[in-house]
RNA sequence: GUGGGCGUAGCUCAAUGGUCAGAGUACUAGACUGUGGCUCUAGGUGUUGGGGGUUCGAGUCCCCUCGCCCACCCCA
């Protein structure tokens, strides 16, 4: 409640605590095995960066960069950004360490937080995490494929299938000017019958008018150009040979030609991957080709391709759709006065030693307490010693689920967990 | 930035403008003095988000403010 502490989380900051975070655990293993299969080598770079970074790579015009960065003057009066997505410094990365003298591809992933000064609501933060993977040097469809489908079998990995994959290809620098034109064209004599958000995307970018949300925008778009019919014919070459491919991986998808990316940074292939069961921000995942980046950052002409996916979003969908194992102790030791309980300390130093979770008992409350908390914590096993188990030499245990029990010799508490 | 909804115990929620704001659950302990779950009993917390106003009287009505949620915009 607001009455509790005088401090608080900043808005749209949330602390991510236990048992959500074995899903967020899950989900980290999950990319980095995957990922790794590809050939994917983890980088990690700074979370922040000089502020012409974003604006240079994701655009001076995008809402990104005109009203969602949080950007400071650090005590020199330099303008720095928290970023707000994760290529632009992996470009940055990839050029200032000269990666493009290594053989290429050169394909890394990254993972941390990015930060957006939005309104927070369903599924969206100022401060939310992504795992990303960029590919470097390879211009050929099969690596766009390569990472459609890396980035399937990534959910599928973790059960998740309830999901859709869109694909597009946004052209060129050749061909998507011929296209914005054909849609202003067309546009240009509907204008008054498009929302005001629409008017106002006709002069700023006109290719959002197609994803627009509003009725009579989608009927008024029925029969505007499209851009996969407006592409050159590399862009057009690369793009059929891309849904060839994704067709052999057996990678179900649709090509949404509506589909549009809010960074400039987009050549071609871009795609992205949504659920039904997300409420309104509904895309799990997004990525696509960048060729003319790492140029623009001052590398060498170097073809890209990348995405990212939404922590918070994809641990929603596995809160939904899978039910989880929470890890639980191995044995609780409870015990019964001081002979026990010094007994008890070693067992556990010792058993932790094999890398097992052990959980001691509280020498000082009744063994009906420890029990309880065993239960609690739900303990696989229970070792009881006391007076009269130090006196005999032998312990008892109890296994919580069906509370089978019985009796083993101090000296054989290192082989009892070796045939569970 | 725009619009809507909601703020009462740790959590989920009750309480026609009228006594001292309650219940379930959770937590701790005991009943069972060396054996968890089930049952019963006991125990504690609220500046009713905050501030102001109306009223004999405000959790309830009005205004302001803060926070959260949802949607738009946009995006992961």
């Amino acid at each position: 409640m607001s009455s509790d502490g005088r401090y608080k989380a900043l808005k749209g900051m949330q602390d991510i605590l236990p048992p959500d975070i074995y899903i967020w655990q899950k989900v980290e293993n999950a990319a980095r095995e995957i990922f790794s299969s590809y050939g994917f080598k983890e980088i990690r770079p700074p979370v922040v960066e000089s502020t012409d970074i974003f604006v240079r790579s994701i655009g001076e015009n995008t809402d990104i960069v005109e009203k969602e960065m949080y950007t400071f003057n650090d005590k020199a009066e330099r303008s720095i950004t928290l970023r707000p997505e994760g290529t632009a410094s992996v470009v940055r990365c990839y050029v200032e360490n000269h990666l493009y003298n290594l053989p290429s591809p050169q394909k890394y992933y990254y993972s941390g937080p990015m930060f957006r000064y939005e309104r927070p609501q369903s599924g969206r933060f100022r401060q939310f995490y992504q795992i990303g993977v960029e590919s470097f040097g390879s211009p050929h469809p099969a690596m766009d494929a390569d990472i459609i489908s890396m980035l399937r079998h990534f959910l599928l990995r973790l059960g998740l299938k309830e999901v859709k994959f869109q694909v597009n290809s946004i052209g060129c620098e050749r061909c998507r000017p011929d296209y914005k034109e054909s849609l202003l064209a067309f546009f240009s004599d509907r204008l008054g019958n498009l929302c005001p958000d629409c008017r106002r995307r006709y002069g700023i970018n006109p290719l959002r008018i197609l994803d627009c949300k509003v009725e009579r925008c989608i009927e008024m778009r029925a029969d505007a150009p499209r851009i996969t019919d407006s592409l050159c014919h590399d862009c057009r070459t690369h793009f059929d040979r891309l849904l060839s491919l994704l067709g052999i991986l057996k990678v179900e998808y649709i090509v949404n030609p509506d589909m549009v990316r809010g960074l400039d940074y987009y050549t071609r292939t871009t795609f992205e991957v949504t659920s039904e069961s997300l409420g309104s921000q509904n895309a799990v995942a997004a990525g696509g080709r960048y060729d003319r980046l790492v140029k623009e950052f001052g590398g060498p002409e170097t073809p890209a391709i990348g995405f990212a996916v939404g922590m918070e979003r994809i641990v929603e969908l596995l809160k939904k759709s899978v039910r989880h194992e929470y890890p639980a102790p191995n044995l609780f030791i409870a015990n019964i006065g001081d002979p026990a309980g010094k007994k008890s300390i070693l067992i556990a130093d010792e058993l932790r030693n094999k890398g097992l979770w052990i959980e001691l008992g509280d020498n000082e409350t009744s063994l009906k307490s420890q029990m309880r908390r065993a239960d609690k914590l739900s303990a696989e096993y229970v070792f009881i010693i006391g007076d009269d188990e130090i006196n005999s030499g032998k312990l008892k245990w109890k296994r919580l689920s069906d509370s089978t029990n019985g009796e083993i010799s101090l000296s054989e508490i290192s082989s009892f967990f070796i045939n569970k």
